[in-house]
DNA sequence: TTTTAATTGACTGATGGTCGGTCATTTTAA
DNA sequence: TTAAAATGACCGACCATCAGTCAATTAAAA
């Protein structure tokens, strides 16, 4: 036997080594010469660790993900009004420390599109349920508090789609140009009609 | 001087004549030798017409968006209720007829995320500002015959985002399987809360 | 015959990915 | 104790592919 090295650490090592090369200059425009070069390792051993190119993307938006994700826990865990928690909950898409994300995230959905890859659909598919639910139980501390009404159910989880379609607009035109007070001030219309009235 | 061909018409005849395959394969999964060989030119003359591989996908969208267009006039032109026309409006993102159209949208959108270019922004930019003309007038409509409540607008507008997402979604994750029921029920509760009550 | 737009496919440069080989460390057995 | 054997990590020269170029060719019009 000879050295053993975590796999899995070197390679969420190597994918934060070139966050900022990836962010830059984005997928199409970088070279694994480049990424080899940035994380200071031959060509081939990036080949030791990621399937190919697309596959460094994947694991740049895990790690970064994973961090984001925890960080939304802390955000969350002071705020008790629903329509604020929304807002936060959904601030990903426009806030100012997520911009690093939000450019991976387009890089990846952009792969997603164009070279479906059955490991990413899986990962997309598995964010895409614990968001779901995530929003659904902010909506059921609001119905029980007796905040909003229990039909606006349906209306609210659509907010995902919603704030993935106005994201993805804000990103190919150049109709909106801020993406933020749009998304507020929609949830703000939104709870004129399912704010419970006092 | 010699032939002087019709340069704008070649290039939509280029275009349309490879729909089928860039529908297919897509792009990344097709070579420009491909394409030259299916619209039975010469690798040359590719690029007397396009700009890159990705104008391709460009100039195809362009086509069948005008198609897409002139039809869904036809079909809304019957329709009276606001929420059929809406419903009538958003099935480009599950028609049966529309696949191609949906698959090179989804190419082109693959590209506007990870290789921004100004025309194809700027194109982007039309259809939004177009397609959200479009549904404003169907909810006026709505709003003067006393269909729906004035206030509503705001969420109305929003569909479009809606269904932009939900689209992607669907596309990248394995979670939606009904996308039409899945537009169409929202559709519905939305009128639940906007519909004026006789 | 001359002119010139249109066409072309051989060619080039770039690059994603492979593979044979080297290196460093650990195991093993003398 | 030691050195040979084993093996995983690492590497960059190499290969195949392909987007895009360009010098040569074709053919219509004048």
């Amino acid at each position: 036997m000879a050295i053993i090295v975590d796999k899995v650490q070197k390679r969420k090592d190597i994918a934060l080594s070139c966050v900022e090369l990836f962010t830059q200059s984005g997928i199409t425009g970088l070279t694994i010469s480049q990424v080899a070069q940035a994380a200071k390792i031959g060509k081939g051993t990036i080949y030791e660790y990621f399937k190919n190119k697309e596959d460094i993307v994947f694991e740049i938006l895990n790690v970064l993900m994973l961090r984001h994700n925890e960080q939304k826990i802390k955000k969350l865990s002071g705020v008790t009004s629903t329509k604020e928690k929304l807002k936060i909950f959904f601030d990903f898409f426009h806030n100012e420390n997520d911009i690093e994300l939000r450019q991976i995230y387009k890089e990846f959905l952009s792969i997603n599109l164009s070279n479906p890859n059955a490991d990413m659909i899986e990962y997309q598919t598995k964010c895409f349920n614990t968001y779901h639910l995530w929003v659904e139980e902010i909506i059921q501390e609001g119905i029980q508090n007796n905040e909003i009404l229990p039909q606006a159910t349906k209306l609210v989880k659509g907010l995902f789609a919603l704030n993935e379609g106005m994201f993805i607009s804000s990103v190919s035109t150049n109709a909106i140009d801020d993406l933020e007070k749009e998304i507020n001030d929609y949830i703000d219309a939104l709870f004129e009609l399912i704010e419970v009235k006092k």
